[in-house]
DNA sequence: TCCATTTTGAGAGTCTACTCTCATAATTAT
DNA sequence: ATAATTATGAGAGTAGACTCTCAAAATGGA
């Protein structure tokens, strides 16, 4: 097993390849829909042949798919000990959203407006979610002491998500929100016990 | 006349071949999993043409999806006004759930895990979720005076369907698990402010 | 340059959800 | 009983995701 030098010619095409199909892929799916653009489709936008596109991603689904969550995992497993769950995951969700650059965010938008849009989508990402919430139940279990499958730990972390899971739905019919101010705040409702500002009729 | 039902002979072959599809759909569905249960099969199964089965069920998705929610959100709308959102839906939840009868239940669990487990079928619910979402939080709204858009509403809303999802998830590894009680004391957890019992460490 | 390895295109082929048509059978009305 | 209506079965057909194979082309190493 002798490691290679730098990237060559071959897998610099190659990323170039990879990185072309999907661009089209995500071109054609928000100029003509999901479900009405066809592989082959793809194929011919990035001009490669059809069976290059399933060379480069098994499913059409993938074309969509990434993993954006780790560097949010390991962010959090970073924040502060002091810090209370509700508080770690606000931290770090600014300080990931702060770390991206315009583009990036503008990709991520494109791609989660349609993960949370097209159905298939939101159904190959049913795993991610689900580990996505695992892995935050573990580390907020984790950062309490508790047990992963403590109840409370599971509240808070389902309470979270839910949170952030209504403003990406709110967000998706309204893009022009200002998404990194509105999730800070809604963390911060949250941390705050999620009181309704001026009828408080019965305190918990 | 007798009281024979107001329906004919035809009507109510239809109603039966049609609960007799969708029954042997879902026991093979659990037996062998969702995707690798062909129509066909179904068909064969039920003892009609696949074409009948078309005739009754427009996609294979739809032998599983059943609006569960009208009847939840009916009862929402009728909780006690001096209830706040997450107590009304608490009371709501309970009453709901109890109102079942155990074939009821035990039918609601059986969907309701192919519904997490399955991601064509998360993947159909995607409207069903938004739109329980949306009814939810517009009816919480009109109960606190609120705009719609309210993102205080917004956040409360989230944080009980996000509760609500992490003990179905939960539930639907675990299906042993007391889920009425489950869900009861969840939404009590979270109407609490979600505090976490022995370590207390940073209030908001 | 020459050879070995990897990538690609072309295209035939599979699988399954779903559509359409039409003849036959079952039900209803007269 | 007979005619009209409706449901069903049989089966051919479509679409599109995905697989497989193989020869040609591109690339890397010598």
């Amino acid at each position: 097993m002798s490691d290679r030098p730098a990237q060559g010619l071959r897998e610099r095409k190659k990323a170039k390849t990879r990185a072309l199909i999907q661009r089209e892929a995500l071109r054609l799916f928000r100029e003509q829909g999901y479900a009405a653009t066809t592989v082959e489709q793809i194929a011919e936008a990035a001009e490669v042949a059809p069976s290059t596109v399933f060379r480069y991603f098994p499913t059409k689904e993938d074309l969509v798919l990434v993993d954006q969550f780790p560097p949010f995992v390991e962010a959090l497993r970073a924040a502060p000990r002091e810090l209370n769950p509700v508080q770690a995951v606000r931290v770090t969700m600014r300080q990931v959203l702060d770390a991206q650059t315009p583009e990036e965010r503008a990709d991520s938008v494109e791609r989660e407006k349609l993960m949370l849009t097209v159905p298939e989508l939101w159904a190959a990402s049913l795993d991610n979610i689900r580990g996505v919430m695992a892995t935050v139940r573990d580390e907020l279990a984790a950062r309490e002491g508790r047990d992963p499958g403590d109840p409370e730990i599971r509240n808070v972390t389902g309470a979270i998500m839910g949170v952030m899971w209504a403003l990406w739905f709110d967000w998706a019919k309204d893009p022009s929100m200002e998404v990194v101010e509105a999730f800070d705040q809604a963390l911060a409702h949250l941390d705050a016990g999620l009181p309704i500002s001026r009828g408080d009729q019965s305190p918990g």
